[in-house]
RNA sequence: CGGGGAGUAGCGCAGUCUGGUAGCGCACCUGGUUUGGGACCAGGGGGUCGAAGGUUCGAAUCCUUUCUCCCCGACCA
């Protein structure tokens, strides 16, 4: 893609209504734009990185066997008096009627329908286990939504939802779903910790969230620092389950199981939450198969959730520095930016051009700075843009048939031969999963 | 929902107290000069001052009502 083609508006003032880094970042690299309290537009350059970050929790929800469907923004009341929540879940729903005047509400979650999904087609303990997932936009009317796209009022989420016809069933499928987010938040960079949670109005009696370490979270973490260096092919759920991780809440020095050597202190943000809660909707809505016996038996469920409009605020926080964003290589909108310093000298252009398309035929996603604006303002916005690797080409370091690269992340910069930048970036790329 | 703050050009702000032709920086347009870290010079365009009502010869400024947004707290993916 080429800058001058592309609809990237960049911002060098701080908008003032922006506080937290993430939001700051996000609207001045022209990612976002607020549409009213908690609702975003999607600029391109913030639509790549969402779709990425989904990208990665379709693929290891599908990898964890989970099968994916969708579901409607808009639901009828109905099933939420059925299971009780119209009631229940008060102001945060938004409550709209149709012509017809019947009462419908944009979903802020969806047990209910998925337990009716579930309830029309599964009669028989044969066609268990099954693990349902959608990525849905949900709204909750929050009382104040903040923290930009973080906690907005209208957000998307991945949710699943499994149904087993035993607690010990339930438990597998409960524990494959917890690895397969460590597994998820992994790839995107992340350093997840898992707390053993509240259930809260979801209601059951097992539950972790998931947080990510970043400097600037909201809660404060107490963890074994074993749980910083996971490995990814080497998962054990019911082992990871037992590190101790604790919000400072529950954190209490004296009774605190390990050594003080091992325990580590580091801000952390929610980015996923997992629930079992037995048979509280399945009885309610229906959700009941047929066992080996003939007698009909109220499936246990699970829920899952992954913020993943959240997740892009998150990993912002989690990875920036005070010239701009420093994206993680999975989930960068784009691989590389490709600057060329001085668009107005043939042999810059020549160079530059070629190098573009080249990056086009290995597959590397590049943003091509090919603007006639000034070297300054070029190197900061690529800066703030943060992709994980610029190539840098002016006309002092041609001469001598030489590039630049800088590796955003180390603000190492090094000069390389054109065949050999190429293969750099390659390399570079290849090593990551 | 309680407490606090803010709405003036695309963005950031001054002007409001003390009423008298709406300003600055960035961005944008034109021309020129520059060219390895947010360039310089000259010229230019852009505003029903959030909205409605009122006071006044005259309102961004005073009064009333209202809408919106932000921050702190309680609550959450």
């Amino acid at each position: 893609m080429k800058f001058s083609n592309y609809f990237l508006p960049t911002l060098k003032n701080i908008p003032a209504d922006a506080e937290i880094i993430s939001h700051q970042l996000m609207i001045r690299s022209g990612m976002i734009k607020q549409s009213s309290a908690g609702i975003y537009s999607w600029l391109p350059l913030g639509l790549r990185v969402l779709k990425k970050i989904e990208q990665i929790v379709r693929e290891e929800q599908n990898k964890a066997g989970a099968i994916e469907i969708l579901m409607p923004t808009i639901q009828s009341a109905d099933l939420w008096i059925k299971s009780g929540r119209y009631e229940e879940y008060g102001k945060e729903m938004l409550r709209i009627k149709d012509r017809s005047d019947r009462e419908m509400l944009y979903g802020p979650t969806n047990e209910e329908l998925i337990t009716d999904i579930f309830q029309s087609y599964i009669n028989s303990y044969k066609d268990l286990p099954k693990n349902l997932y959608h990525i849905q936009w949900k709204f909750r009317d929050e009382v104040r939504p903040r923290f930009g796209i973080m906690r907005g009022r209208e957000f998307l989420m991945k949710d699943n939802y499994s149904f087993d016809l035993t607690k010990e069933d339930a438990k597998i499928s409960y524990n494959n779903m917890f690895k397969a987010y460590i597994k998820t938040f992994l790839r995107m960079g992340l350093t997840p910790i898992s707390l053993r949670a509240d259930t809260g109005p979801i209601g059951g009696d097992l539950s972790h969230e998931f947080q990510i370490l970043a400097n600037t979270g909201e809660s404060t973490l107490y963890y074994d620092k074993d749980l910083e260096s996971l490995d990814p092919q080497n998962l054990n759920p019911e082992k990871l389950q037992s590190y101790y991780a604790a919000v400072d809440d529950h954190h209490n020095e004296n009774q605190c199981p390990i050594s003080k050597s091992q325990l580590k202190i580091s801000k952390g943000i929610e980015v996923g939450h997992i629930f079992y809660f037995g048979t509280k909707y399945s009885e309610k809505l229906g959700g009941y198969v047929q066992n080996n016996k003939g007698n009909k038996i109220a499936v246990h469920m699970g829920s899952y959730g992954i913020g993943v409009s959240r997740l892009v605020g998150a990993i912002i926080e989690a990875f920036h520095d005070d010239k701009g964003i420093v994206w993680p290589t999975q989930v960068s909108p784009f691989q590389v930016s490709l600057i060329n310093l001085m668009p107005e000298n043939n042999k810059c252009l020549d160079a530059s051009n070629k190098f573009y398309s080249q990056l086009i035929n290995h597959k590397i996603e590049v943003l091509y700075d090919d603007r006639e604006v000034s070297i300054g303002k070029k190197l900061s916005d690529n800066d703030l843009l943060g992709f994980p690797y610029q190539i840098i080409i002016g006309s002092k370091n041609l001469k001598d048939n030489l590039v630049e690269i800088k590796v955003r992340k180390e603000n190492f910069i090094e000069k390389f031969n054109p065949e050999d930048a190429i293969n750099f970036i390659k390399t570079q790329l290849n090593t990551i999963i």
